[in-house]
DNA sequence: CCTTAGCACTCTCGGGCCGAGACTGCTAAG
DNA sequence: CTTAGCAGTCTCGGCCCGAGAGTGCTAAGG
């Protein structure tokens, strides 16, 4: 194999034949032939001068042959090209934003509701599987701490941050607290954390500790004691997969045993969640092909990500998970168009109408 | 095909029989041969009677022949006899029980984790689909109201029930509400709505509504609008599906289409929660094998599954599904097992340990 | 020098054939 | 009633083969 030039020394014959076989393959998944690129882009060639391009853009490492006598397969570097330079991308139908508008802002509910709904949307629009990745309650803002008494010594302690996510936890208290203090507690805290993010809370917290632990009166002592508690424990973020069936109907799964690995993986949250957290910095949708990713290495998938936010703060991440061989043009654009649109939504939502 | 005899005439030769080949079957998921049989049972028979009890169990409808010359197959009707009076239901062994103690008792954390930790169990410890259907708000016993004010008119509402369930929604008032005035309605409606289920606060919301419609204040309207609301609210039961990827290791599901099938029936959570709800009536261990219900039926799957409940009140159900060839005398106690240990685990963290 | 028609070559895929193996059902003897 | 023996049946894997699809190479033509 030759060492493979920079891409824009392609001639335009070459990267219009290259487009051409990635655009085939991406719909037919099967090998794609010199006669059906020399009858399909109108470049006016024979099938033999294809077959000579084809035959340069595989030494240079855009294409592989299965066998001998099949057609050319498009590698990782193709895709990458097809994305960065060759293919056009294409508009999310109005048909689909309609949809997308309808069932995310339309039913309002809370946020969870509008998660699920996210990860369901990639995956029925897309034919992939669709994944959200919930926000860590640990980086976002804090907007109201409520206790809520079960029995005994038992508490609920009730957590709501700006975008409307929620998480519990039960406490078990040293001593029963009547109801009346309990709501003065949930005050005090909600006041004194209220619009600052968990993680600083939780250090303004222990500076407290630090600083006021001899003239602390009781009732202060208490609520510190909760604190403890309730801010200890937003856990990790979590993660929303959807439409996993649907990538039995891709023939690349064809293989039982390839179909189980990739439920494994989906089934390790954890795993996932570091690897969507990647996207996390930098903005804009970001694509992993193949072998980038732990994840999809020797899948032979590829991941099409962004992340979604409220205002001004990012949240999490969402995409579309599949064969490498997927419908960028299609698929890019919708993840770029839903992470705008869930923003919004937890936007609209929660924080009043942008009127 | 014979007319099928009670049972109880079944000699206890055919039994043994019976027993013999439905128990291998289970574990091999191959046709079971009348020299196996004639080897593993110690009735001190020939291969050649052992042929004789299957073909008599064959008219009976407890067998079934692939094609001519192999072996045997046990029928749905197999199953359930075999359920029901030949296998010796085992223990659940004592690292199970702790291993589950541990991870749904030992942990606290909400009533969301618990139950995802008990369909994580489920399939786990029987390397089958395990499920649990959350309970409807509507169904349980609300404990407490809280308001939070968002921004704007947005106000998130949030239920707790009693089992330390919580469900919550955005609500748009007409007006803006200042804090205090929420939480003076919250303290209201909690101290009004409390101890009853949503179902009948729903009710007694409407009676309300009818009785003091010309006298009301205009903060006893302001409750009452958000009541009618917070309410509204709890949907219905969700659905908890956990190991889906261990299906595609049974010899049964080799076949794409097939699985296909399976795990689109799985992601429609409506069907699975009606099937599951089946449950709630009548306690102990239900089986539902093979055409028994929409749900398996052309897919020779099965349903083990039982209630679980909080105090005396039944909450929802819980499950494993998987082929029909199943290992039924583990699973059956693990599923009864787990159901009193979710049912444990709940009145311990939500209602103080019962000392 | 680039393009193209023609041709030989290679590799896959599906069908048909065959023999080994696995069970059964039947029969006749114990 | 049980059982050994045997013939009969069906599946499964291996093998071969021909059709089909595509390529690479070569030589002729613009």
């Amino acid at each position: 194999m030759v060492d493979r030039p920079d891409p824009r020394k392609l001639s335009p014959r070459d990267r219009e034949v290259l487009r051409q076989v990635v655009a085939t393959y991406i719909l037919s998944a099967e090998p794609v032939s010199s006669r059906s690129v020399a009858k399909q882009a109108d470049l006016g060639l024979s099938a033999a001068t294809i077959r000579n391009v084809m035959a340069d853009l595989e030494d240079w490492g855009f294409l592989a042959q299965p066998h001998t006598s099949a057609g050319r397969v498009p590698t990782r570097d193709a895709y990458h090209l097809f994305i960065e330079s060759l293919m056009e991308v294409r508009r999310v139908p109005a048909w689909q934003r309609r949809y997308i508008e309808d069932h995310l802002s339309g039913a309002p509910g809370d946020a969870e509701q509008i998660m699920g709904a996210a990860s369901h949307l990639l995956s029925e629009l897309s034919h992939q599987v669709g994944v959200v990745v919930t926000p860590s309650l640990a980086e976002t803002v804090l907007k109201s701490v409520e206790l809520v008494p079960l029995s005994g010594r038992k508490v609920l302690c009730v957590l709501v941050s700006s975008a409307g996510f929620t998480d519990t936890k039960v406490i078990e208290v040293p001593e029963v607290v009547p109801r009346e203090e309990l709501i003065r507690i949930a005050s005090y805290l909600t006041e004194n954390f209220a619009g600052v993010s968990i993680r600083e809370a939780r250090d303004r917290l222990l500076r407290m500790l630090a600083e006021e632990r001899a003239q602390m009166d009781r009732q202060l002592a208490l609520a510190i004691e909760f604190a403890k508690h309730a801010l200890a424990l937003p856990g990790d973020p979590g993660i929303l997969v959807d439409g996993a069936s649907e990538l039995l109907a891709h023939p690349e799964l064809a293989d039982i045993s390839r179909a189980r690995r990739m439920f494994d993986t989906f089934a390790d949250k954890t795993r996932m969640v570091s690897i969507l957290s990647r996207c996390l910095q930098g903005g804009g949708v970001r694509v992993w092909i193949g072998e980038d990713t732990d994840l999809t290495s020797e899948l032979d998938f590829s991941l099409v990500a962004t992340t979604y936010g409220f205002g001004e703060r990012p949240l999490g991440a969402l995409g579309i998970l599949g064969p490498s061989r997927m419908e960028y043009e299609k698929v890019i654009p919708l993840v770029d168009y839903l992470g705008e649109a869930l923003s919004r939504a937890l936007a609209e939502t929660f924080a009043g109408r942008t009127e």
